[in-house]
DNA sequence: CAGTGAGCGAGCTTCCGCTTGACTT
């Protein structure tokens, strides 16, 4: 009969814990959270501090049974949740409603889940710390409060059913605004100058003037100018450049890679990223932390050292970008470098070699270019066009992964494009084929897709990472925004060709504005945004988050009350709420 | 007498964050 009971939150990291210890030690999970506040009006009593009154969710009833059961059975209880504001609370949850006797109960964390740390925690246990446990409470009644204040004057002024809350109406916002910026927007064209030229093998080398002309008179007036001058070679330079790769796999970063390559939603790369977990064949997906295991970087350099020779292995460790980072688990990984393929169906394979791919180029080298400028200098004008090429000289981590970038047209774009530059030399006369002005357009603000969406968050700290997927579902749901693809519209430029021939002007035409999921708002959710935006400034101000982030920080630290703090923000609000809730505007 | 309809009252919606699995489509 084992001794020892260990909970943590996840049944698939009990599974491999249990893995790690003797027979000394059960492990079990919670699920999550195990108490909350129930639904109705009496979850806290604002006459008497706040006081919460927690109950145990209908869903954890048999588990808390079941606990209950375990907990009978051995000598002492490790409480295991993680190490985060969150974990601490679970873990006081867990004490309270499995009634935790204090001498026999311990409570430990880890961040990566392997033999060593998991070994080392146990040896050094601590104490539940109310002050975590207090600034976690303080931020589910802040929550509460704001959601089940601001929702029913939403049903009353606006449609039944609607909700508002502190991560789910900045996130409109952001939508409605970005929505609006479009609209403002004002098109501006410009003519923008490419030559072309061949050259005695026969290989074509083109050059781009580098300033744009506002006009099309001044464009015009550059390529008779050009008419019958000629090109050669003025200077050529070339320069090393390094690429570095970017850091292993985050819950939004996974998001907004998988949307980009394989055009996912947020909810989908989550749905298919549980299954891998799940098999154990990547860590934790939902995380805010690019940090490996010592363990899991050694591994990994050894794959890369056996694939592709040692010459390609550059340890490095990520920082954390954004400031609310709570770092309790290691960025997302495989659990084995060596297993490239997930074998399984289609779409989870795509995100394992995704996964696999970004982690293993985290510990690669840089790659080496050489990016070579030529000058092409034109024998009537003082202007000079500019031709560019890059040669890479080292792979590098470029061997196993290109990151894709956020493009207007079309989905992912993974190729590095620039070609390397054929064989010239300074001096050398171009054989001259045609030079066109074609007329471009300055493009407005990109539309939010899901992941996009969900990076703009996480910059500004609002939501976490097991609440993305979640928030934007709520969004749709709502009826705030709609996913939305559309079709451009012809839109007519201007096009001046310079061939042997002479100069031709021509009207051409091009599809603009198309657009591919995308986020649009709709009028419920414009009207839901300006009305919090006009009576709750500050409960939608896009650095609220940010604010009680901070106090609830000086909570954890024990400088500040939490009672004190939520007062502190209550009585102001619900004196706004219920000044809103009489006027009789609709 | 039977069926209809106006009027009334009760009960529900909703937050964020931590986890799966049980539900539909």
């Amino acid at each position: 009969m084992p001794k020892n009971l260990v909970i943590v939150e996840s049944p698939a990291k009990a599974g491999t814990i249990e893995g790690f210890l003797g027979k000394d030690f059960t492990v079990a999970s919670s699920y999550g959270h195990v108490r909350d506040l129930p639904k109705g009006d009496n979850a806290i009593d604002i006459e008497n501090g706040f006081t919460p009154h927690y109950e145990v969710s209908k869903d954890k009833k048999e588990v808390i049974r079941n606990l209950k059961k375990l907990v009978k059975s051995v000598d002492t209880v490790y409480l295991a949740s993680d190490d985060d504001r969150e974990g601490e609370a679970i873990a006081w949850h867990l004490s309270e409603a499995l009634k935790l006797d204090k001498a026999s109960t311990k409570r430990i964390v880890f961040r990566e889940i392997t033999k060593n740390a998991v070994l080392k925690a146990l040896e050094s246990p601590r104490e539940i710390d109310m002050e975590l446990v207090n600034a976690q409470q303080a931020r589910r009644i802040l929550d509460r409060l704001v959601g089940f204040e601001l929702s029913p004057i939403l049903w009353r002024k606006v449609k039944t059913g609607l909700s508002a809350g502190r991560v789910q109406s900045v996130a409109v916002r952001l939508v409605v605004e970005r929505e609006r910026e479009i609209d403002r927007f004002k098109v501006n064209s410009s003519f923008k100058v490419v030559a072309a030229f061949t050259l005695e093998t026969g290989e074509q080398l083109k050059g781009e003037l580098p300033k744009k002309f506002d006009t099309i008179e001044e464009a015009q007036a550059f390529l008779e100018k050009c008419q019958g001058a000629d090109f050669s070679i003025s200077n050529l330079e070339s320069r090393p450049v390094k690429k570095s790769p970017t850091a292993p796999f985050t819950t939004s970063t996974l998001q907004q890679e998988a949307s980009r390559k394989f055009g996912y939603s947020v909810a989908q790369t989550m749905r298919l990223a549980q299954q891998l977990y799940e098999k154990g064949l990547i860590t934790y997906m939902r995380t805010d932390s690019t940090i490996l295991s010592g363990e899991a970087i050694s591994r990994a350099t050894n794959e890369i050292t056996s694939a592709y020779g040692e010459q390609f292995v550059k340890v490095r460790q990520y920082k954390t970008k954004s400031a609310s980072a709570q770092e309790a688990h290691e960025a997302i990984r495989p659990t084995n470098f060596a297993s490239r393929s997930a074998g399984v169906d289609g779409q989870s394979t795509l995100l394992y070699e995704l996964i696999w791919k970004r982690a293993i180029a985290s510990q690669m080298a840089d790659a080496e270019l050489e990016k070579t400028t030529a000058t092409i200098s034109i024998s009537t004008a003082d202007d000079h066009l500019i031709s560019t090429g890059e040669v890479i000289k080292f792979e590098g981590f470029l061997k196993v992964y290109i990151e894709s970038t956020d493009e207007e047209n079309g989905n992912g774009n993974d190729s590095l494009s620039k070609d390397m530059l054929p064989p010239i030399t300074i001096g050398q006369v171009l054989n001259f084929i045609e030079m066109t002005a074609r007329e471009t357009f300055s493009r407005h603000a990109a539309r939010f897709t899901e992941a996009s969406l969900v990076k703009k968050l996480e910059e500004m700290g609002i939501g976490r990472p097991s609440t993305y997927a979640p928030t934007i579902s709520t969004i749709l749901k709502r009826n705030y925004v709609v996913k939305e693809s559309r079709d451009g519209k012809p839109r007519a430029f201007n096009l001046i060709t310079l061939n042997r021939e002479g100069i031709n002007a021509t009207l051409e035409s091009e599809n603009a504005g198309a657009e591919k999921n995308k986020l649009f708002p709709t009028d419920i959710g414009i009207i839901v945004n300006d009305f919090l935006v006009e009576h709750f400034p500050n409960i939608v101000d896009y650095s609220f988050t940010a604010n009680v982030e901070e106090e609830f920080d000086k909570i954890a630290n024990g400088k500040y009350d939490w009672a004190k703090m939520i007062e502190e923000f209550y009585l102001p609000f619900h004196e706004k709420v219920e000044k809103t809730a009489d006027d009789e505007r609709p």
